[in-house]
This record gives C-alpha cells, structure tokens and sequence, in this order.
DNA sequence: GCAGGTGGTGGAACCGCTTCCACACCTTCT
DNA sequence: AGAAGGTGTGGAAGCGGTTCCACCACCTGC
C-alpha cells in the first residue's frame, strides 16, 4: 500500500506539504503542488479514510437506521434520504432492523462503535438511553418518523390522517366503518397505526356513531395478515360498509379480501388507505398522502445542516402536510353517486394517465 | 473521548491487556479480565472503530453499489444483501447511483478511498479499469446482475427469459407480437433488457415471424415512458395482440396504456412481463419470474464467504434459475380460451379492484 | 543594510487501537 | 536444584494520516 510518506519521498518534499495538497491548503506554491501531483499521479497513490479519520476525529459517515423489511414506505424515504446525500462528503450507511432484540442491539452497537457523524432514525423511536448517550457525545440526531425527546423530529399528524380518511367516508355517507390496523403494543414500537386509529375514533365519535369494538382489527403490518381481518370483517353479520386500513399495505390487503368475497369496490365496499406509496396510485387506491420521499430528504438535510454548522441541530418538529387523495375505491355508501358515469369515467382516466 | 489507555489505568493494566479482553483473547486470566470489564463498564467506554481499523487494516464494512432509483427490483435485492449481512461484523455501506457521470465518480471513489473491505456490485457493469484496480487491491467484488471479467458473478439468463416469455405467446398463438424494453445503448449500461430482447427475437424467427421492426420500442425504464410507447403500439394500424415488456414496471406501463385504449386485457391484450416484484402477484401480471431476493443473498454470501477464506472468491458464474408464472394478463390469442367462463370471471375481477 | 515580517516547507507529535517482543513468575522434568 | 517450558502481562512500535511548530529564504521599509 502506497502512503503519504512515499508520495512525499518520490515528490521530494515533506509529508506535511503533500497532506496540505490533498486538502487544498492555499499555502502551497503551485510549483510543489505539481510535482506532489505528478506524484500522486505516478503512484496511484489513495489516501487512507480511516487514517484520516483518526486524526481529524470525523467519520464522513452518516448512518440510517430503517426498519425496511417490515415497511415498503421505508425504500420511498430512503430515496428521498439517498438524494439529500447527493453530493454530501458522507457515505451512507445502512441499519436495517427487523427484530425487537436486533433494535436494542443495533442501537448499542451504533452509539458503542461510534462510527458514524451522524444519525437518521427512521420510524422507530431509539430508546431514551441510548438517544441520551448520542446527545451525550455530540452526535447529531435526527428522527424522521418517530418522536424522541430533544432531537429535531420530521413527523406527520397521524391522527389529523386518521381524521381526514375517516371524515372522507363519513361524508360520503358511511357509517359502519372499520378499522385495520398494526397491534398497538407491536414489538418494534410502530406508533402511526394506532395514533391513526385515535383519529378514526374522534371522528366516528364526533358523527355520533358508537364504539362498535368488532369492526376495529390487529395484527402485523402485511398484505396477507391484513386480508385475513378482512375477511373475518366482511364476515360479519352486519358487515362494514367502508374500511380504513392503516397504510396501503394493509389497504391492499382488504381489496384482496374483497375480492374473495365477491364484492366489488367501491359500489359495495369502500376502502382508503394511507401512505400513497408508488403501487397506490397505479390500483386507484384512495388514499392518505405523505410525503415519504420529502421526508427523508427534509430529515438529512436537518442533519447535514447540523453537521456543517457544528451545533447540535434545534430540536424542531417539522409537521409534513397530509392530504386526501381521493381514487376509485371509495364510493357514497350503497353505490350511489351523483353522476356516477362521469365520475367513474373521470377517475378512470385520471388514473390510467399517471 | 475515552480512550484505551484510561481503561488501562483504572483497571491497574497494561493497554494490551484491555486490547485483549476487547478481542476475546484467551491469554487473559479470567480476574484481569473482570477487572477490565469492571472499568470498561465504569467508564462506558466504547473502542473507536476507526482506530482498530486502522491497525488492523480492515474497515469492518462492505460497500453495496446499486442504482435503486431507476430500477425498483434493486429494493428486492437489497433486502437479499441486507438478510445475508445480518449477523456479519460488517456495516453496510450504500452507493446509490443515477447518472452515468455519477458512476465514473462513484467507482473512483470507491476504489480510491479503498473504504470497503469488499464489494458488491448490482446491475451496472464497472468500468473495467476499476474493477481491475480492486482486484490489484485484494478489495473482493462480486457482481450481481452484471457482467465482469475474473469476479464471481450471479445472473440470470437474460436471453433464455426472453425466450420463455416469447415462447409462451407464441404456444398461445400470438404472432403479432410486440417488445417493450430500455435504450440499448442507455447511459448506465444495464444490458439486461437488451438480452431479454434477443431472446424474443429468437423465438419470433424460430417461428417463422418475420422482422417487424415496429413493433420493438425502446425507452428509458420507466413505466411512464413505456406506456406512451405501448400507446403507440396499440394505434398501429395492425396492433399486436400481445407485449412482452422487458420488466414488470414497463409491464405495468402497457397495461395502463391498454386500460387507456379501452382494451381488456388479456382477452384483447395479452402481457407478459419481467422480474415478478411484489406488484405483480397483485395485479395478477403473467410474467418471468426471477430470484431477486436470493440474487442479492447470494451474492453477499460469496462475499462473506471470500472476506471469511481471505482468498479472492472464485470467478464462479452462478445462474439463478427462472420460471414462467402465468397469471392473469395472458390468453390464447383472440380472446378464445378452454374455459373461457370462470377464467374470464376471474380475470376480470382482479381487474377491476386493481 | 538590517530588523521584522511573510509565504512556503519539513518534521515530529499525535489520533486510539493492535500486536509483537520481552520478561516475570510458576510449573514440571531430569 | 537448576534448566526448560508455559502463562500472563506491560510496554513500545507501528498503522497513515493531520496539524502545529520551527525554520528558512526572501522581501519590504526605515
């Protein structure tokens, strides 16, 4: 392996004088800075990212921790995070986390190795130790997702969500609406499913429709756990006439199920979901808009900032706006619908073009 | 920052005793080291991950280089890579490339900071000179998806799936039928579309078709472009009565196109696409199914395997199989089919909740 | 013509760890 | 009892950069 000290002996020079062409120092004159190129250049010579970084005491890393088997948003963020990067002097690294055991471990492993400038937590709230240790040691932080205390957050309104897809139903005349959701006590710590649930609730409530517990269902956050609620929903006696699942994922699910069911979307069943991820669209799916992709870019961003400021970033909450984006599963209850040719033909074409 | 040294002190050690508790030597006795652990523990000290890298000349961490926003089979992939790194002592670092300007620099990055203990390459070939120099370094590679002299390599056979999906048409009595794929001469490389074309145009000529150069589109890989293109084809004054798109997105992009034209697919249209991503079970797209999943775990196996054996890994080619997965986008020709009925009901319903 | 800059440079100390060598102490064998 | 061989341990020498300090020409101004 070629050194510093082999440049500087092969361009005659010191090792200090070759250190300050790698880093642009302006105190060189343009004569040994050519023959420290040439040099260079001669011995495809590469200098050593961790001896720099041992003396410097900087990583040029930033370090993601995303639970990305679990959650098809999370590749939508990392893009956003990935281009926010673009030219950032960081590379990337990448914690995923699948396992409740794995989370605490990735975490202690992350703060212990100390190796990186900087963290972006996503969607998982890091456990207060180890955010206190980070904090601690000067370790920019920032948690798009997830709330923490002391740290700047990137989050949405997940019961203003839960609201919004819930009054969408509501005035279009439902009211035996159902709710799929993640388990409230899921071992990763997932909170967005049950703060959307709150929102649900306020709503039926505020619309003066009773708790009915039957119609409120749990499980894992997948396709085929969600199908299953589903099926035991439309099952029931008096079955909803809408569902609110909450995210696309699971919202896929209960079109799956519907479908086994015989039942056509939306004339017979409605369904919103939430997220709006890339696949959404393309069903028609009714959704809630997040902007996942702004997210992780606004959330490196705050850290890239931090990290060039050198202060430890404001512990600001940014609040990503929602929006209702209104597709081709949901429907007045019954199927009727002012001008149902044009509307359908309308958000047929609507969604075909995109 | 607290140091080795201070461990030392406090546990009344020497700094290569700490150094041998922190590796798990068995020349320690097992008071000493309790004493170090107690210290350890006392100070909450954490070993800089740079400083050992830096003595022991590895960086603990694998490089993963994919183009993850044109293309979303490289999530699938990268799930792969990132099960098979579970439990390895290696941090994950990610190369996200767009551009082909973007490349040139990446890879001269990455072979120059010499950052990565290894390297795993997806989908785009790298630039021999590059890869040549990481292999004068000893940094391993493996490729996967992509095509380079003296590294192992996973692949598919990009030729024979186009045969398959070709041949597939063709026994249903397709003649007429049209490819959809990327630019052959696309700035990033990627060669795979370009394959699954020869494929096509192997069984076409096998069959006695002749060259129909206007029913073969190229565009970027993007379901978008490949829709406007399917629309093009489908205003031909002779439409063909089947596509064959070079992946599962420009797949999606006919089917759109088809949904525009007012043709119901398949008995109008028949479409087979490419790669099986999560989406298509959904929507029932008839396609070639490739392991992405395992693409990716593989390749990080080979690379582990080479890290663990200290050996550059064999020049091995392995070929993932694939398999035919009809679905419900695909039908004889003309709409005419054994048991028309049920399968049309079928068909039809996934239609329209999709 | 000389004191006092000033731009450019060499070299050593240091970053925090690993590893090797030397050595002290204790068995065990002859 | 003394040599030989093990254990466990301390300490110093790197690893390959950065940075600070000392220093050497020069040049400027009086």
């Amino acid at each position: 392996m070629v050194t510093i000290s082999d440049v500087a002996r092969r361009a005659g020079v010191g090792e200090g004088t070759v250190s300050r062409v790698l880093n642009d120092s302006p105190k060189v004159s343009p004569a040994t800075r050519g023959k420290v190129l040439e040099a260079i250049d001669a011995l495809d010579y590469r200098p050593s990212a961790l001896a720099r970084g041992l003396s410097t005491g900087r990583f040029s890393t930033i370090g993601v921790v995303i639970p990305f088997f679990t959650h098809a948003s999370a590749f939508e963020r990392l893009r956003g995070v990935a281009a926010a990067l673009h030219d950032a002097p960081y590379d990337l690294v990448l914690f995923n986390v699948e396992s409740p055991i794995h989370r605490a471990e990735q975490f202690a492993s992350l703060t212990g190795r100390a190796g990186t400038d900087g963290l972006l937590v996503m969607s998982l709230p890091p456990p207060a130790t180890e955010l206190a240790r980070l904090v601690a040691r000067d370790v920019p932080v920032v948690l798009v997702d997830a709330r923490g205390d002391g740290v700047p957050t990137v989050l949405i309104d997940d019961v203003e969500g839960g609201r919004i897809a819930t009054r969408h139903l509501v005035e279009l005349g439902h009211r035996r609406i159902a709710f799929i959701g993640d388990d409230p006590d899921n071992a990763l710590g997932f909170t967005s499913s049950t703060h959307r649930e709150r929102g649900y609730r306020e709503v039926l409530a505020e619309a003066g429709e009773p708790d009915r517990p039957e119609l409120v269902r749990h499980g894992a956050h997948d396709r085929a756990v969600a199908s299953r609620l589903a099926d035991e929903l439309l099952a029931l006696p008096e079955r909803p006439t809408a569902v609110f699942a909450a995210s696309d994922v699971q919202a896929t699910g209960v079109l799956e199920a519907a479908r086994r069911a015989g039942l056509e979307v939306p004339r017979d069943l409605s369904v919103v979901g939430f997220d709006d991820i890339e696949l959404s669209e393309y069903l028609g799916l009714t959704t809630v808009h997040q902007r996942l992709y702004d997210s992780g870019e606004l959330g490196m961003r705050l850290l890239l900032d931090a990290l060039a400021d050198g202060t430890p970033p404001a512990p600001v909450v940014h609040d990503l706006p929602l929006r209702l984006v209104e597709r081709r599963t949901t429907c007045p209850v019954g199927g009727a619908r002012p001008g149902p040719t044009a509307r359908r033909r309308r958000a047929t074409k609507g969604a075909s073009t995109t």
